[in-house]
DNA sequence: ATGAAAGCGCTAACAC
DNA sequence: GTGTTAGCGCTTTCAT
């Protein structure tokens, strides 16, 4: 390939000469302002054309004090959630007409808050989506900067914090209707697989579990629970470690879907068919649970609308202060998960129980 | 929340001011530059600190002709290869320090090609990686302006061009080690569910799976595939067409997990036991399928060390431009992917040949 | 309707 | 060692 990265950008210099113009001609021209003569427009136009100028988006944002630049912290892009929550988030940008500045930490709870605002800011975001889950203390870093914080900022899939705008998955919502759907069909033994406990959402998976059987007057049953790394390895070894826990289980609530698919071949491998004699409910309703054996009852949810849904807030969040409102309020927004139920759920056996 | 975005960022002049030097010897002192006093430096410093002064990184850029940033398309990234390779991409680039612009394209073959790039070009991008896959014509938007291509520019997956720098998985040696693991097994009969060939990867995976039939003298069994979309449904619903296309069948190649897990579900809703009446082979090696039931032997590759690939090849070819190597020829790069042998595969039961 | 001058925030080149 | 001048590519005054 020959690249000629050393040839010099036409700039709107060489139009105007080009043209026989001056550069703020050029500059009204492609700006789209009414007061040109058609004629000298289209001279401009052609020229234009002609040398394939493009103008220097860098030099616009230095002096407009606006770079139409959203900044994205992201964690786990190798994961579904947090990639279709990414996917969600490019389509609403374009459709808004905003450029995205991409960043990913290397881990959820490690890194220096610090830093990368600081780098985000230096390019001139003109605001922020903190797409990175709430685990452990990953929100401290935010804090003590918080009142002097120069451009809007949105958080996702975070506990709510007054005066914090953030979007959210109702996580403990999800957790309720799995565990309700359980009970109703009949399950008294509903054990759970939960994720990670310094994870925000795992926990409020969890909240959802064991205030349902609670409430159901299942308080003897709130130990029946085990904590998972969210990988299906680990729903497979728990699966194990929930039945020595609780022998007479006869449902389980996985936190997420791979952690149930971890269950089903823990199920498999152990001759237990799957519903007759366990019920299996997954979490986050991923494409392939449906074509998991048996097919998965999941809490599906819309990773991609919170995406899209971060965009508008923060890019709402933008204009109103363009537009001078210096103080902007916007609170913490839950999304509701729906239940899909599959084959992985049936009332329990008559003879088990 | 608070957001003071009104508010003017600390500039260098500001800075300057306030330390009482020129803003130039603030220049000196965040660019590292030897010659200033360690005074005065430390003067600078404090005031910097002060202040929470911040380079402006358009303004830098706007001089320097620079702007350290990679400009990414991307495709599909709800799905695990796309994210994984982005994910490969923005480790890379973080270590290399480069910033990334992401653009995700909402198709993979209806778009145009001029404007995207142009307004990644308008936003001063050191170079570009091209990570949509190839499908159908869309690779034919960048002939034209080829040779004039101002920065440079690394495609992924897709087939060689001379002169097109590229970084692809192998997609044509995993289809023969897939199949030729089956023929090994023993298996005569294997069909194969292909991707859709409107894909390149799909049709080398393809490629692979019939030049070994033919090459072991099963010219016959040629037509013995099925087209799908990549989709698990879509397996499900090929695998059966198969089986009435070919009824001696005892083993499927599918050209991606999710066909193959699809193929699974074929399998189990008609009592055809896996691997002993059927073997199942797949490809890409997603983190699920080591617990899909049975376990799936599958065609592992990288996606992430792709994504690495991509940007330290085209850093490499901005480093060289900007060190006046004007004519730079990379050429393609072909991945090996390896043969991950699990429980879904195994020699045909001696009974169903 | 068009142009000249100033400046966005920064750095390179030269002075002192 | 430090300051001055000029200018990156563009737009915003303010003239004409």
């Amino acid at each position: 390939m020959t690249t000629t990265a050393g040839q010099k950008r036409v700039t709107i210099k060489q139009v105007a000469r080009e043209a026989g113009v001056s550069t703020q001609t050029v500059s009204r021209v492609i700006n789209e302002r009414p007061d040109v003569a058609p004629d000298t427009r289209q001279r401009v136009l052609d020229v234009i054309a002609d040398l394939g100028y493009r103008p220097n988006v860098l030099a616009r944002s230095l002096i407009s004090q606006r770079s139409h630049t959203l900044g994205v912290v992201t964690a786990g892009l190798a994961y579904t959630g947090p990639s279709r929550t990414l996917n969600g988030i490019t389509t609403q940008a374009e459709a808004m007409d905003y450029t995205l500045l991409l960043k990913e930490l290397p881990d959820f709870d490690h890194f220096d808050v610090e830093t990368i605002v600081d780098d985000l800011l230096a390019r001139q975001v003109d605001g922020i989506i903190w797409a990175v889950q709430e685990v452990g203390d990953n929100r401290d870093g935010f804090e003590e900067r918080w009142d002097s914080f120069p451009v809007p900022i949105v958080f996702l899939t975070m506990e709510e914090r007054t005066g914090w705008p953030s979007i959210s998955i109702d996580n403990y919502s999800g957790g309720c209707m799995a565990t309700e759907h359980l009970l109703s069909l009949g399950h008294i033994h509903v054990g759970h697989i939960a994720g990670p406990q310094s994870w925000w959402e795992a926990r409020e998976r969890k909240r959802g579990w064991s205030q349902t059987m609670q409430a159901a007057g299942h308080d003897l049953l709130l130990s029946c629970w085990v904590e998972g790394t969210w990988s299906s390895a680990s729903g497979e070894r728990l699966a194990q470690a929930l039945f020595e826990q609780c022998p007479d289980l006869t449902a389980i609530f996985a936190a997420n879907d791979q952690m149930a698919l971890g269950a089903l071949q823990y199920a498999h491998r152990n001759g237990i068919q799957v519903p007759q004699e366990l019920s299996i409910v997954g979490f986050d309703g991923i494409p392939e649970s449906l074509h998991f054996w048996p097919p998965l009852t999941t809490v599906s949810h819309d990773h991609h609308e919170l995406g899209c849904h971060a965009v508008r807030t923060a890019v709402g969040m933008i204009e109103a202060a363009l537009k001078g409102e210096a103080i902007h309020r916007s609170g913490s927004i839950l999304i509701e998960p729906t239940l899909m139920v599959r084959t992985s759920s049936s009332p329990p056996n008559p003879v088990s129980i």
